[in-house]
DNA sequence: AGCCTTTGACCAGCG
DNA sequence: TCGCTGGTCAAAGGC
């Protein structure tokens, strides 16, 4: 496969948000569980997070977690008999709450929390510390972000894996009690009934969980009438340390990298469909969009492939989608970008850059000219407070369920404005084609993640064409918080 | 003592 | 009506 023949992997720290060991086991397991993969080609691009060494000791990520967790770590692998590429994320490790801190759900840590304008990158680590203390201590509560039930749902659900290993609900910020639990026909293990504890709150949830624990699928009904407790009180791992829990305020900043002014601020509004959190900024993610035109409107109707959460189901759910495709203006400039969105609800918005910007950011527009508030960008996860989703998308025939693996860049947005155009690696087709690499039906909102049914169920991609990888340097993809590895079949 | 999980029994809906 | 199934109750026990 010319030009991809070697494996290459993008690999990345995870930004830690959490305040103490104990969480930070949590996010490091998740991170490290979902992510480890025996990189043994020499085109492999690896990227640290700044400080990966005040967490990471060195030695097997995998040995590490399974020594941990007790179970076997899974690993990115991209086995498969088909002639293209495919990228197999085997189920059981892979879990949503390492989805959700993937980039594929970029939150933000590096926005305040407070005014939404960007920190700055090189905070020290106790300023890094309060700042995500800070992040922590606002602990997403679906209903202060105007999530309905369902939303609210949509976003526990999301974080259903998080009590995989340790027995206990969940820890999505509320109090749960079991009251039951029962082995439902169809299911090989035992569905638990959780009621939460919070006086005249009759929000109840159905947890059901794979042999090594990890959650499957989580019900949720009603909703809270009451906020999230705090953190402190609660004795079970807390998320509410995690990046999840992020409550979404912040600013949008364009992705002009000489820091441009077109800040917006936004809110997240969350869609009312697939638990997708919005995020209302209807910016453009792209390096000002005027740099960008419209070539081309497709609608398609897909079939997505998610992400399995333990256990081998077929995605059977189809969306119809409209996107439109734009490409740079600028002369000599290949870069593309993609404005996704439902049929059904325009307001949902992925946008997919594609290339590698090769001239300066154009000067700075009037925000206004292109921030429509009618079109917020989605955040798939829900859990984020980026808006830049820089992501390089490789379609998978409609044929099949379209598998879709993001590799995001978007934390390279926060760089800025030292950030060099394209933070991050960029993805080429072959030589006439531009491939698409996603990751979809990880957003909060999916019950299931499920995948192809391959025998290690999970999320098979396949990359019909084939890529050129351009490295970066890892200090370019610092922020970059987790790691894709591709590895030819 | 209070809260939790466990687990068998009970209940309701449905075909 | 009966059987199946999912959901809930509540006693028992643990922490």
């Amino acid at each position: 496969m010319a030009g991809f023949n070697d494996n290459f992997a993008v690999m990345g720290e995870w930004v830690d948000c959490s305040t103490n060991h104990k969480k930070r086991s949590k996010a490091e397991l998740y991170s490290e569980v979902s992510l480890e993969e025996d990189v043994k080609n020499k085109d492999f691009l690896q990227t640290n997070f700044q400080e990966r060494s005040s967490y990471s000791q060195g030695g097997g990520l995998s040995e590490r977690v399974a020594a941990r967790a007790g179970f076997k770590v899974p690993s990115i692998n991209t086995e498969s008999s088909l002639p293209s590429l495919c990228l197999n994320i085997s189920s059981p490790g892979v879990s949503p709450a390492t989805l959700l801190e993937s980039p594929v759900f970029p939150s933000n840590p590096l926005l305040s929390p407070t005014t939404g304008k960007l920190s700055s990158l090189h905070l020290d680590h106790e300023a890094k510390n309060e700042f995500f203390d800070d992040i922590s201590r606002r602990s997403f509560d679906p209903t202060t972000i105007g999530l309905e039930p369902d939303d609210s749902q949509a976003y526990d659900r999301g974080l259903g894996d998080s009590m995989a290993s340790s027995g206990a609900p969940e820890d999505d910020g509320y109090n749960w009690r079991k009251y039951g639990q029962k082995l439902v026909k169809g299911s090989e293990y035992p569905r638990s009934y959780y009621k939460c504890t919070h006086p005249n709150c009759e929000v109840k949830k159905k947890v059901e969980r794979s042999g090594e624990g990890h959650v499957t699928e989580i019900i949720y009904a009603k909703t809270h009438n009451h906020p999230k407790p705090l953190p402190n009180r609660r004795s079970g791992i807390g998320s509410s340390g995690t990046c999840n829990d992020m409550q979404i305020y912040g600013t949008e900043q364009q992705d002009g990298f000489a820091g441009t002014d077109e800040n917006i601020e936004w809110t997240s509004p969350v869609s009312h469909h697939s638990g997708s959190m919005q995020v209302q900024s209807g910016t453009q993610f792209g390096y000002g969009d005027a740099a960008f035109f419209k070539v081309e409107d497709e609608e398609d109707r897909a079939s997505h492939m998610s992400v399995s959460m333990g256990d081998e189901r077929e995605a059977d759910e189809s969306e119809t989608k409209r996107r439109s495709y734009y490409k740079c203006t600028a002369s000599g400039c290949i870069v593309t970008k993609h404005v996704e969105r439902a049929s059904d609800d325009l307001s949902s918005v992925l946008t997919t850059y594609i290339g590698k910007h090769t001239h300066e950011v154009p000067a700075a527009r009037n925000s206004s000219s292109h921030v429509s508030s009618g079109s917020p960008g989605t955040i798939q996860g829900g859990l984020a407070t980026q808006t830049q989703n820089h992501q390089v998308h490789y379609p998978v025939p409609h044929s099949r369920s379209e598998g879709m693996v993001t590799a995001n860049s978007s934390l390279f947005d926060f760089q800025t404005p030292m950030r060099p155009p394209w933070a991050g690696f960029s993805v080429y087709g072959g030589e006439t084609e531009l491939l698409r690499l996603s990751i979809s039906g990880l957003a909060i909102g999916q019950e299931r993640f499920t995948g192809l049914p391959t025998p290690q169920a999970g999320l098979t991609l396949q990359l019909p064409a084939e890529p050129k990888v351009e490295p970066v340097s890892q200090q370019e993809l610092g922020f970059l918080r987790s790691s894709l590895i591709y590895r030819e079949i």
